[in-house]
DNA sequence: AGTCAAGATTTGTCATGGACAAAAGCTGGC
DNA sequence: GCCAGCTTTTGTCCATGACAAATCTTGACT
């Protein structure tokens, strides 16, 4: 109800309340009062009325120890250190999981090329070359050595501030288009398992999901997809309606570590026993701290494995 | 880092944290805090640390509540009425934008026909039937004569309690499958005007926005979509980028009215002078207080009119 | 030297209660 | 009927204290 403006300019740069920097970084208020309290960073301006303003540059600063969380270090270490030394951290970490370009890919060029033109927003072109690669390759690799690489380097370019949003958004609309279009053209009505695709509320990012359905619809289920973001009370009155025999869900990197084990703690609970939970996407406390009764798959080409092993316990057709 | 169990049997029900509480019915932890202090409602149980724990009971009257609120019920007023009150309250909601099936509509079957399909969960019929009504009626009478209004329709079968969440979202994507697949069949490139279509950081629904560019894309214009969810200083990054003519957003009735006139006169302020505004959706607030240099649609059928003229004044191609 | 259990530290989330501005509702005068 | 000004409602913010789970450290034992 509290609608005084959330960006405000002042001098020199932008300021953000604590409910934009919330949104913008993940970090829940409380922790990043709490940080304040016991670390002296972030340290926010005061408005007139003693709340706080973040300028972008500390904003800025929080992804990348966010990010920095994320590949394991501890914020009692990392909160201290010079902006300069966070950057060579952020660059150290970057090799472990994303593909590196300098090395021998087998798509290095192309991906390489895909980025240059993400970045002089040329999407007509981009969208182009991306159906032309998957018809090329085919769905299979395309989504496996393309799709996924290129949304681990993009990913990483935001995050390292080398993207704006809106260049994120060009290139997650133009994937989309294709995958989409590609999907759809996946003959045949599709036999066992019945596979139920979504995401936690918290989790907007549906590229990740749209890569599992591809793969899914390639091996010859029958997916139903109900975008991103549902509920897991509506989740479990889905897949009871559909007769769903395995819950798939997306967790991206950005993901609170906690909602993903507490969702999917509920989600098992409230969840018929013989109905399989597979998790995936580049959360790191998926393999970090794997929940019980949940399939978790680190990589794409897992699907085919654990569909394999499905279909060998439930003698499907 | 709190890791007990959010989810616990105890006796007849499950109950659920706080954090569980807000993730499933969007209501922050700080308002279900002082509505319980204000209103007495709602009342969770205590565990043994004194943190709350939320019946489901009350879990799901609190989304009767919000779905009621998002209708425009005060708070105050609904918070102490019994369930049955509040359901019978619910059922009176009926927008006054909604088409009545019990008058005489010319689609009347046939909507009747998709929502009954899409109560029953039959998805790949509704998906087929809705294909085929597409090419029956081409893409410009399907987006006027059924996609607005089953949209309509199903946001409102929502609000009475009619539909659960995951039945809206087996809705939406089936439409968004098909627009996509119609909007990439629409040959040719496009000329003048160059639209980009998105819509404002807190607004994830994208149908509207689908439906807007399935309109333009017939009339032959230039359509770039960000996707939904847009920060507004990255639309004006975006609209410079691409040199686009006009920025269309969608707004559904579901947005803060403020968010939406604070939004628009940030973004008007920020976008060279030469790049129209256009804005369209349910949200009551465009045509109630309508922002300055703004063109407002209160219908899809607006779209053709506001390109002509826009084409006359800049006498294109 | 490697392993494991016990103890110490770190860390995120929850609680309480007070405050305040924006939004919504209300009132009386024109 | 309409609008300006007043009152109430309502969501979000703040500060501080507390605590359990996660993680790190230590030291004894095989």
């Amino acid at each position: 109800m509290n609608e005084r403006a959330e960006v405000l300019g002042v001098g020199s740069g932008v300021q953000l309340s604590i409910s934009a920097v919330e949104r913008d970084t993940g970090l829940s208020k409380d922790t990043l009062r709490v940080w304040e309290r016991r670390y002296g960073f972030p340290e926010p301006v005061r408005d007139s009325l003693g709340e706080r303003l973040y300028p972008v540059e500390q904003v800025e600063r929080l992804r990348l120890i966010r990010r920095l969380m994320d590949a394991g270090h501890r914020p009692g270490k990392i909160m201290r250190m010079k902006p300069d030394q966070l950057q060579m951290l952020a660059d150290q970490i970057r090799s472990a999981n994303s593909p590196r370009l300098d090395e021998c890919h087998p798509m290095r060029d192309d991906l390489a090329a895909y980025m240059a033109l993400i970045k002089r927003h040329q999407v007509e072109d981009l969208r182009r070359a991306l159906s032309q690669a998957a018809l090329r390759l085919g769905l299979d690799r395309f989504v496996r050595e393309v799709a996924a690489p290129l949304n681990a380097l993009v990913g990483d370019a935001w995050a390292r501030n080398q993207f704006e949003i809106f260049e994120e958004h060009l290139y997650t609309e133009s994937m989309q288009v294709v995958l989409r279009n590609a999907i759809s053209n996946i003959p045949g009505p599709g036999r066992s398992p019945r596979v139920l695709l979504t995401t936690f509320p918290q989790e907007p990012h549906g590229l990740g999901l749209l890569m599992a359905e591809a793969m899914l619809a390639l091996e010859g289920c029958r997916c139903l997809s109900l975008g991103v973001q549902t509920p897991i009370y509506d989740i479990t009155m889905a897949a009871a309606a559909q007769r769903a025999d395995i819950v798939a869900l997306s967790f991206s990197a950005s993901m609170n570590p906690n909602h993903v084990l507490d969702g999917l703690a509920e989600l098992r609970a409230k969840l018929a026993q013989d109905v399989a939970i597979w998790a995936g996407g580049q959360c790191p406390i998926l393999v970090r701290r794997p929940p019980p009764d949940v399939r978790v798959f680190s990589d794409l080409a897992g699907i085919h494995v654990a569909l394999s092993e499905w279909r060998a316990v439930h003698l499907v057709d």
